[in-house]
Order: C-alpha cells, then sequence, then structure tokens
DNA sequence: CGGTATTTGTTCTAGTCTAGAACAAATACC
DNA sequence: GGTATTTGTTCTAGACTAGAACAAATACCG
C-alpha cells in the first residue's frame, strides 16, 4: 500500500467525500430518490438531506417533487441532474488513426452532442488535428446549447505518459507530443484536460456504462489498425508506471513467427492484426477498414475462404488471450474494433481455444463483444474528464 | 469505480481511518517522532497526540521519552513498537512443495522467530501438513515470549481463491482444500486466517520491506518448482476475479513447443521451469532443487556448457517477460526462487532481450534478484494478517 | 370517510473529532 | 541570562453527522 503524505481525515474531508459518493453514484447508476441515497451511503435521512441540498444549491443535481408510487409510506423525491445544457458538461475528443471525434457530454454520460468524421489514414501533424478538433467542439457545444463545459477528456491512438503526452503514436506518426498543452491553447477557459490510451479509455466506458458494467476484472482488446488493448482490475485501470500498460499486440507469441512493425519477431499483432487478417486473406494488406468489411461481408455470405480466414485467426486471438487470463483472472474479455464487428466468426473458436489453455479455475471467463462499439473510447474520454470534478465536485463547482 | 454500499463518512471513520494511517506508517517506515507523524498526516499536534495517546493506551506502540537531537526546539519524542514478545504479533505459515516454515511476527514485520524444515516432494495431505504446521507454531510461539497472537496468514504453492480456499496445487496434490477451516481447528483462538498464493505474497513482500519498496508497479517471478508470478499495479496486488492471477507458467509462448504438465502446448514454463532448465542441461529432470544447485555451481566453475544452458533459458525468460512487460509498463521486475539464485546468469541476457522486444517507452524496466529471498512469501503471509488489523486496529486490539 | 400504519422529510440538539490559538516546556544559540 | 525555535499541552470553536421528535404524505382498513 502506498501511503500518501498529508492524508489525514478531517471533518472537511467527511462532507467532500459524502458528496462525492452521492454524486458519483447519480453519475454511474442513474436518478435515484433520497431516501435510495440514504441507504447506498448508510448516512440518516438529515445527512442526506443536507447533502443533495448542497449539491442542488450549486446547480449540480436538482429535486424533483415526490409522487405516489404506489406503496406506502412518504414517498421520496427523486434527486436527478438537469436536462441538457442546464447542466455542466465536460468536452470528449477521440483521435484515432482513420477518424477523429468529438463529443459534449453531461453528467450520467448523457451525450449532448456529437460529430465523428473520417479521415485518411495519412498522417496528420497534432497541430493540424487540434485545430480541427477545435472546430467541430466549437460546432457540438452550441449545437448542445452551449452548456457550461468543464474539462475535456481525450482518447487516443498511442502511448500515453501519466502526464497526458503522446509519447508515440506510432500509426500517427507522432512523437513527444504534448497533446494537452495544445488544446490548452485552443480552449485557454477549460480547466482540466486529461489525455488517456483509447483503448485503456474504451475499457473504462465498457466497465462502468457497458457491457462490462459491474465487472470489475475485466480485459479490453482493441483492434483498430494495431492491437491494443487494456486491463482493469478491482474495478480500477492497470496503466503501469508510465501510464503505457496495455501493449498487447506486443506479447510475444511466436519465435519463429514474422517481424512485427515494431521490430521484434512473432508478436501477437503479427498474427491477429488488421494486416495480419488482409494478408492470411490473400487480400490487400494496406486495405483498411473497407478491406475488413469486405471480409466480413464475405463470411456473412458464407465465403469459405473468409470463414476459414477468421477461424484461424480465432485461433491466434485464443492463443494470445491464453496468456492474458491466466496472468490476469479477468471475468470478461471484451472485444472491440473490427473483432467486435466479427464476433459471430470468432468468438466461438476463442472460446474454445481458451478452453484447452487456460487453467481449470481461471476458465470461467466471459468472451464477448463490445456494446459501446464505436463510441466506447469517446465515453471513456468523458469518464476521465468527470473524474476530475467527481471527488469534490462542489469544489469544482464554485471555484 | 466500484462503489460500496454503506460507506458514508462520519466522525468515527475520521478517527479510525487517522489511527491507521499512524499504525501503518509506523508498520511500513519504522519507529519516528509525533512532529514527523504530523507532517506524514496533516494533522496538527494536538490531534496526532491524541491519536498516538490512544494508540498507546491500547498498547500498540509506546512513546520513548524525548531526547535532545542537536537541533533548536523542544525535541519530539519517537513513536515505536513495543519490543518482542510486549506487543502483539501473527502467525505466519508458509508452504512450498519442498519445504514448510512458521514465523511469529511483530508489528513493523519484526520475526521474533522463526522455524523451517525441508521435506520431500512426496504429496503431503493438508490434515497432515496443517497438523505439522500447528506443533512448529507451537514452539514458535513460545520461543517468542509468547506475544499476543491477533491473526495469521499463509502462503500456499497453489492457486487460492479469494476465500482462501486451495482451488487446487498440482505440485502439492490438493484440490478444493478448505486451508483456513483446517488451520481454524488447530488455532481456535485466532481471530483471522488468511491464505494467499506464494508468489502474490512474497510480491507483497518485496514491494514493501525488499528491493521493490516504493515502487508501485512491479513483477514478481517465483522460479520454484513450477513458475508462478504476481503483479502489483498502483501498489496493490492484482490478484483477479478469483484471486488466481499471476500464473505466468502458463502464458504460451511457442506454439510448436512441448506439451506443459497443464496440458496446453508451449507454456513459458517448458522453457522456463525447473524441468526444462535441468532438461536443456543434459541433468536428471527430476533432480529438483539439489540438481539446480549443482547446475549454478558447474557456472560459476566456468563450466562452458552450464553456462550456455543458462544463456539460452534467459533467452526465454526474457521472451517471456517482454509480454509481461508491454502490458503491464512495470518499473520493476523481481527473479526470485532460482533465478535469484542464478541472477549472475540470466540477468544480463534477459535485459538484452527485454532491450530488443520490449516498446521504446516501456523499455526502462529494472531486473533485479530478490533481496528478501527465501523468506519473502513468508513475511508476505505475515503483511497479509496485519492486513487485516491495521484498517482499524483500536477496534482489533480491543474486542 | 376517519383512523391507523408506514415511510420519509424537517428541525433540532448531542456528540465526535480535528483546527488552531494560547501558553508551557525544552532545547540551541548568542 | 536572554532570545529564538520547535514541539507538547490545554482549551475552545467549528464542521459534520447521529439520532430523536415531530410533521407530512401516502395506502390500507373498517
Amino acid at each position: 500500500m502506498v501511503q500518501q503524505v498529508g492524508n489525514g481525515l478531517r471533518s472537511a474531508t467527511v462532507r467532500t467525500r459524502n458528496l462525492s459518493q452521492i454524486l458519483t453514484h447519480l453519475h454511474l447508476e442513474g436518478a435515484t430518490t433520497r431516501s435510495a441515497l440514504g441507504e447506498v451511503t448508510g448516512l440518516t435521512r438529515s445527512a442526506v438531506g443536507a447533502l443533495v441540498g448542497e449539491l442542488e444549491a450549486v446547480g449540480l443535481v436538482r429535486e424533483l417533487p415526490s409522487e405516489p408510487n404506489g406503496s406506502r409510506g412518504r414517498p421520496s423525491p427523486v434527486v436527478d441532474f438537469h436536462d441538457g445544457a442546464s447542466g455542466p458538461a465536460v468536452l470528449a475528443f477521440e483521435i484515432l488513426v482513420d477518424s477523429m471525434a468529438v463529443a459534449v457530454v453531461g453528467l450520467g454520460c448523457q451525450v449532448l452532442s456529437e460529430h465523428r468524421i473520417a479521415r485518411s489514414r495519412e498522417q496528420v501533424s497534432a497541430v493540424d488535428t487540434v485545430r480541427d478538433l477545435a472546430g467541430m467542439a466549437q460546432r457540438c457545444v452550441v449545437e448542445a446549447g452551449s452548456p457550461e463545459i468543464i474539462g475535456a477528456g481525450v482518447a487516443v491512438a498511442g502511448l500515453v505518459r501519466r502526464g497526458g503526452e503522446v509519447a508515440v503514436a506510432p500509426n500517427l506518426g507522432w512523437v513527444d507530443v504534448a497533446l494537452a498543452e495544445l488544446l490548452a491553447a485552443e480552449f485557454a477557459d477549460l480547466r482540466s484536460i486529461d489525455v488517456g490510451n483509447e483503448a485503456q479509455l474504451a475499457a473504462l466506458a465498457e466497465a462502468r456504462r457497458g457491457v462490462a458494467k459491474g465487472f470489475g476484472d475485466l480485459i479490453y482488446i482493441s483492434a483498430e489498425v494495431g492491437i491494443g488493448g487494456a486491463v482493469v482490475s478491482a474495478g480500477g485501470p492497470v496503466v503501469g508506471h508510465g501510464g503505457f500498460a496495455g501493449e498487447v499486440g506486443h506479447i510475444p507469441v511466436n519465435p519463429a513467427g514474422r517481424t512485427c512493425a515494431c521490430g521484434a519477431i512473432g508478436c501477437w499483432e503479427t498474427e491477429v492484426g488488421e494486416r495480419a487478417l488482409l494478408r492470411r486473406a490473400g487480400m490487400d494488406s494496406d486495405g483498411g477498414r473497407v478491406e475488413v468489411g469486405r471480409l466480413i461481408e464475405l463470411a456473412r455470405e458464407g465465403d469459405a475462404t473468409a470463414s476459414e480466414v477468421f477461424r484461424e485467426t480465432a485461433g491466434w486471438i485464443g492463443f494470445g488471450l491464453a496468456g492474458l487470463v491466466n496472468v490476469m483472472n479477468p471475468q470478461m474479455v471484451v472485444l472491440g474494433g473490427m473483432y467486435r464487428e466479427a464476433f459471430e466468426f470468432v468468438g466461438d473458436v476463442v472460446v474454445d481455444r481458451l478452453a484447452t489453455r487456460v487453467l481449470e479455475p481461471l476458465r470461467k471467463v466471459l468472451v464477448v463483444p463490445s456494446s459501446l462499439g464505436a463510441d466506447a473510447a469517446l465515453l471513456g474520454a468523458a469518464e476521465l474528464a468527470f473524474d476530475r470534478m467527481l471527488p469534490d465536485p462542489v469544489r469544482w463547482r464554485t471555484s
């Protein structure tokens, strides 16, 4: 246990934590009654009343008039967030290899507006990317009704340091990009800008609002141009010392395998990446998302070659996942990106492979497609932004 | 973030957390002054005085008279634990394939007495094992001066469920053993008995008191009969959904490899386990610890074959570790067991292999031998026991 | 339709716990 | 011996919730 200096508790801490617990519960679980909030927190009715009163006073929540609910006793009023632009919101940004997205998101992860654009895989500089995002963001904010923006989160396809710099994003052609600073220059009023890796943020979103909600231990596999991943353990992200955890594409799986783009031989990505899939199908390895879509369509049409390609690839997916499952002991593996699209052609083989390669006590692991799909990383970016405010919501709101 | 019901804070929580923070700090960092405890916690002198007073009143700490320390100002008294049997202690048990150990351990992980015995690899039943441990424990307690025993921790070479049952320990021949219950039957007065995997507990000990102290993200490799491992992330253990995380020996590294004892093909253990090492050296694969010791001696004497065997094996160690490092992004990898003994013959090659196979931003990872050595798991078991009491020490002490 | 039962909101006081001021004590320095 | 500095002790103020008492709002029952 890493101990932090200066963490002695005091009355003010009590208040702050209780306010945070109530707001966080509403953020994750949705509107609920004051009475239920008492049960959730274990606090008395008077304490909950005062805490909700304070959150309401600073405009973070609203109390709806109580209505009869068919049971005896005084009905309890419902505590909810404000609709739309009446409450605070965050900006969520997503920068992938062939697309960019911006959303304005309110508490409860209410998407107030969202814009997504495709772009070519030609590598665009960070400066140009941020300029484009700024334009999209302005339009998004206006379209959302110009809510108060309290922060921003950014999901990037690359390795992101804890401080928010993009150390390297090979498929974007970026090295040592201070992305948070570039965005801060465009959005001078933002109080916080946090940057994270897209797979880690997608995992965060699936754990809170997607297929993995309620699962404290999971692995998320992001299969876009590269193979990325993320681990959630005991409800929290495993980011590692530098923030770079999750590079599952570079797990060595075959000492006699192919040379990877990273320079090593036999990485998992050389067997299950987009290029590997297309190569195995005898298609243009550089065919990108379009060719992958074609392959999926061929498989849906019953094309034997396409089906066999997915079967073989699924074997390798299972091969690499077996190691991850043996090491991390997750409840669930969530497949995103192209393996979410192709889940029907790979799911069973992956499960079979895990059944033979994972130790028996660890074998009860669910393998599922992402439910948030293309929005996973964007919602994760929004959560990242909210996580700055939720620990001390009233202070954030009043300063 | 997984939210827990009933976690509202109140005045009593403030007191409990502050008492815990002080005692935990002393447990991990050793005796220090009241004034320094004020700096550590951020609390006022009067608050710290009252908290230390309460810990002293229940016999958990003692305040040594202050002495001039050469600087101006009133010297601050030192807060320390009681010596030896005057303070509370825990029982630490360790059950490996060819040895058993028991220790009596006081706060601050002061080993008051320790007994360790070798035993054959013939599989001994859990019931017989516990009976033997009970005898050892009684002798240990007496030898330690019969301190008050407040709990017990057990490190086992096997897969341990969160609830403390040994799901399977292949090398012990155990399946579904309720070890905590067996021990509870022998030690009716114990307030708690917690069981954990030996690699996870060794990692805990190294992170708190060993070579990895202060490192929040690390990987521990236990190389005994089998290859086990553990991950510590952000200062906390990664145990996974069922508590079974860390089975690094069964990471698949070679699809064309050998059949593992677990039934799969190409597991890491088939290339870096004890039997693999001995096989590669042309020795008796069942030669065990003695033959490994001989191989190390041969290498020390300059035997070219022995050195080459270690070099080749180190390549495989690095091959598998590269995946772990890419996924977990640790600051440090700690090698225990036989690779701690043989570190001088494997360390450099492991580092070289990581340098070529780990992504550049993740490459700054230290590879070091365990400093706690054979005691690591035992001390980890003691920490496990203390972790039951430390969150609410006064309640533990007075009820 | 009035009385009863139940559940929750509001008001208020009691209690816990630390913050911080004021003064005391114990040192080193001049 | 006086001054400066640091920390301990004592005490009151303030923050915050616990919980009692009463009020309000419902459903149920005869």
